[in-house]
RNA sequence: GCGGUGGUAGCUCAGGCGGAUAGAGCAACGGUUUUCUAAACCGUCGGUCGCGGGUUCGAGUCCCGCCCACCGCGCCA
C-alpha cells in the first residue's frame, strides 16, 4: 500500500472514520491531527477534549473508545497511546517513515501529493505589487511583491490554477504635468540609462512649472483631457511611459522571481466603469451624497456614516469605482473561484467595504461572488520603529535595497569563502542577497510590522536564509564527495533501517513537510513554512554532526545518503515555494 | 471622538478552533574540529504572556474594563 502524502491528514481521517464506526456522532468531530512536540510522538489529536466536553462525555474514556474503533492499517503504521487528560498520540514505525521516504523521494512526486488537496481544479487569481507607472517601485512594494509571489507559488502547489495579476496604476492624474514635461523637456540619453529616474524628473519637473506658473498649470491639465479624450498623440506618449515602466519593473520581478500572467492596470477598466454606475445605482446600493456618488451600509457600524466614494464629485473613477469593475471583469472574464489582495494592512476598511459592497451587488443582480480576501500585511520600518525611509526621508527604491542586498553579501561571501572565483562569489552573493531580503519578509508572520535590519537579515545563524542556503550547499557538497547525484537509486540501493537518533529524528521532520505546506496554503501565511525549513535544517545540521555519511558500511552509508537526497528536495522545493533560489556551493 | 491592529525572555519574534511543563533565534556564559563546508553542533542562563476582573476541567488564546503604541476614518491609491 503506497504512503499518504500527508500523515496527518489521513491520521484525521481515520480518527473521524473511527468515531462513526463507534456510533458516536461524528458529524461535528474535527479531530485536529497536527505534529506533537517530540516527546509526545509526531502527531497529537487536539480535538477529542472539546468534542468529549460538548457531548459531555469523559475525555479519556472517548480517546479510547475511538483508539480501539481505529482502522487497523493505523495500527501498523503508527504506535498509538492515549495520554494527558484525552490527547491521542501518534508514533509513525520506522517501517512507515522508510515507506513514505521511498514514495516521495522525487519532486514530482511531491508535487503530485499536494496537488491532490482541496485547491485541485479552481482559478485563483493574486493580486500582487501593483505598482504606479512613471515611478520607481520602493521599499513600500517589497511586501507585496514577495509575499504575493510565494502564496501564489503555494496556490500553485497545492494544486490550483493560479492568475498572477499585476493592478497597475497607470492612469492617474499625474499624466498631465507628466506628458507636458515630456514634450518639452525629455532627456533621451538618461531615458535609455534610467526611464523610471527620467521619468520621475520630469513629472518633477512639470509640477514644479505648473506650480510657478498657472498658464504651465493649464496647458498640463489641457493635456490630460486630451489624454482622457483619446487624442492620439497623448495616447501614444502614454503608451510609451506604460512600456517603457513595465520594462523597468521587470528587472526587479526578474530578481525576484516573479513573472505576471496579466498585467491589466487602472486603464483597462476605463470603459467599465460606467456600468459599475448604473448597476448600482439601479440596485439601490449607491446614492448621491454631496455630489460624489456614494455607498452606505446601513448594517455596518462604521461603514453607515464612512462613505466607500465609487464616483467623485468631479465625476471621474477612483479605485473604489476600478476595484468593483475589476471584480466583475475577474468573475465573468476569468471565472476566478477566489481573489486574493496582497496589499498593506491600512487599506483594511478599503476591502471591508468592497468586499461588502460586491457581496450585495453581486446577490442583487444574481452573480455568485468568488471568494475574495485582503491578504494583508505590515509596514517595513525602520530601526526608528517608523516607516523606513532614507536618511532625508525619501523613499528607499527597491533596486537600490536589492543592489545594497548583493554587496553586503558579497562581503561576506568574500570573508568567509575567498578561495571561490570572482564570478561565482558574485553568483552566490546574489542568491544570499536577494533570498535575505525575501525570506526576512516571509519568515515573520505578515500581518504584523516588520523591522529591516540588514544585520539580521543576512546574519549566517538563526532563521534566516543564508543558514538554510547554506544547509542546501553542504548536502550538495557530500554528494560531490560521493561522487552521485542526489536522489540517485544507486547511491541508495540496499539502504539499511534508521537507527540512530539523529537519523530519526530528520525523517520524522522530514514526514511532515505536507502539514507545513498545507498551513501555510490554507492559511495564507507563508511563515509557517519559513519555520518548518528552519527546524528540518536545524535537524539535518544535528544529523550532520552526529552521523558521519560517507561511512565505509555500504547499507548505512547508502541510508544516509538517502536521507541527505531527501532533505536536500524538501529544502530546495519549499525554498522554491517561497521563491528563492537555491546554490550548490556557497 | 469612533474604529482597527498590536503589547509574550535584555533584543527580534513564534504560539493553527481554548489544550500537555509558554517556545525559537540573537545577545551572555561554558563546551565541541586529525573526520563529508565550524556560515556548524551541544549545553547553561533567562518569563507577573501590558494591568485588573470574568467564563471553565483547562486561558498567552475567549468576554468586560483600563493603560500604552501604531494605523485608518469624504472625494490619493
Amino acid at each position: 500500500m503506497p504512503a499518504v502524502f500527508n500523515p496527518a491528514r489521513r491520521l484525521d481521517e481515520a480518527l473521524q472514520s473511527a468515531a462513526a464506526s463507534a456510533g458516536l456522532p461524528a458529524a461535528d468531530f474535527a479531530p485536529e491531527v497536527r505534529p506533537a512536540d517530540a516527546q509526545h510522538g509526531d502527531f497529537q489529536a487536539n480535538g477529542v477534549l472539546p468534542f468529549a466536553k460538548r457531548h459531555r462525555l469523559t475525555p479519556r474514556v472517548l480517546a479510547n473508545q475511538l483508539v480501539a474503533a481505529l482502522p487497523a492499517d493505523v495500527l501498523t503504521d503508527c504506535t498509538v497511546t492515549v495520554a494527558g487528560p484525552g490527547f491521542i498520540n501518534f508514533t509513525l514505525r520506522t517501517g512507515a517513515l522508510a515507506a513514505w521516504l521511498q514514495d516521495f523521494g522525487t519532486r514530482e512526486a511531491l508535487a503530485a501529493g499536494a496537488a491532490a488537496g482541496p485547491l485541485a481544479g479552481q482559478i485563483w487569481l493574486v493580486d500582487y505589487s501593483s505598482p504606479n507607472t512613471a515611478k520607481q517601485m520602493h521599499v513600500g512594494h517589497l511586501r507585496s511583491a514577495v509575499i504575493g509571489e510565494a502564496i501564489a507559488r503555494l496556490l500553485a502547489f497545492g494544486g490550483a490554477r493560479v492568475i498572477r495579476d499585476n493592478h497597475i496604476g497607470d492612469w492617474g492624474t499625474q499624466f498631465g504635468k507628466l506628458i507636458w514635461a515630456y514634450r518639452r523637456h525629455l532627456d533621451a540619453a538618461a531615458l535609455a540609462r534610467d526611464p523610471l529616474e527620467e521619468f520621475e524628473r520630469l513629472y518633477k519637473a512639470g509640477n514644479a512649472a505648473s506650480e510657478a506658473d498657472p498658464a504651465v498649470l493649464k496647458e498640463a491639465q489641457q493635456e490630460l483631457v486630451k489624454l482622457q479624450a483619446g487624442d492620439a498623440d497623448n495616447l501614444a506618449v502614454w503608451r510609451h511611459i506604460n512600456e517603457v515602466s513595465l520594462a523597468a519593473f521587470q528587472e526587479i520581478y526578474d530578481r525576484l522571481g516573479i513573472r505576471f500572467d496579466l498585467t491589466l492596470g487602472e486603464s483597462f477598466y476605463n470603459d467599465k466603469v460606467s456600468a459599475v454606475y448604473r448597476e448600482l445605482t439601479a440596485a439601490d446600493l449607491a446614492a448621491e451624497s454631496q455630489g460624489a456618488l456614494v455607498v452606505f451600509h446601513p448594517e455596518h457600524p462604521r461603514f453607515k456614516t464612512q462613505p466607500f466614494i465609487i464616483r467623485k464629485s468631479d465625476g471621474a473613477a477612483n479605485y473604489a469605482t476600478t476595484d468593483l469593475a475589476t471584480i466583475l471583469h475577474r468573475t465573468e472574464a476569468l471565472h476566478t473561484d477566489g481573489v486574493l489582495y496582497v496589499v498593506g494592512k491600512p487599506q483594511a476598511d478599503h476591502f471591508e467595504q468592497l468586499f461588502l459592497t460586491a457581496k450585495k451587488w453581486f446577490e442583487k443582480t444574481g452573480r455568485t461572488l468568488p471568494r475574495l480576501a485582503h491578504v494583508d500585511f505590515g509596514t517595513v520600518l525602520g530601526e526608528n520603529g517608523k516607516a523606513l525611509k532614507t536618511r532625508t526621508g525619501d523613499n528607499i527604491k527597491l533596486k537600490e535595497l536589492l543592489a545594497e542586498a548583493e554587496a553586503r553579501a558579497f562581503t561576506l561571501v568574500s570573508e568567509k569563502s575567498g578561495a571561490l572565483p570572482d564570478a561565482e562569489r558574485r553568483a552566490i552573493a546574489s542568491v544570499v542577497g536577494i533570498g535575505s531580503v525575501q525570506y526576512a519578509d516571509l519568515a515573520q508572520n505578515r500581518s504584523s510590522d516588520y523591522v529591516f535590519a540588514w544585520d539580521k537579515m543576512l546574519a549566517l545563524d538563526g532563521n534566516t536564509a543564508a543558514y538554510l542556503l547554506y544547509a542546501v550547499a553542504r548536502i550538495h557538497s557530500i554528494f560531490r564527495k560521493a561522487g552521485a547525484t542526489p536522489g540517485d537509486a544507486a547511491a541508495e540501493a540496499g539502504a539499511s533501517a534508521l537507527e540512530t537518533p539523529a537519523e530519526l529524528a530528520l525523517a520524522r521532520k522530514l514526514v511532515k513537510f505536507p502539514d507545513a505546506v498545507q498551513a501555510a496554503t490554507a492559511q495564507l501565511r507563508p511563515h509557517f513554512l519559513c519555520l518548518y525549513l528552519f527546524e528540518l535544517a536545524g535537524e539535518y545540521s544535528s544529523f550532520n554532526t552526529a552521523d558521519k555519511v560517507l561511512v565505509d558500511d555500504p547499507p548505512v552509508r547508502a541510508r544516509r545518503l538517502l536521507l541527505c537526497a531527501r532533505t536536500l528536495l524538501i529544502l530546495e522545493t519549499g525554498l522554491g515555494l517561497l521563491g528563492l533560489r537555491t546554490l550548490q556551493r556557497m
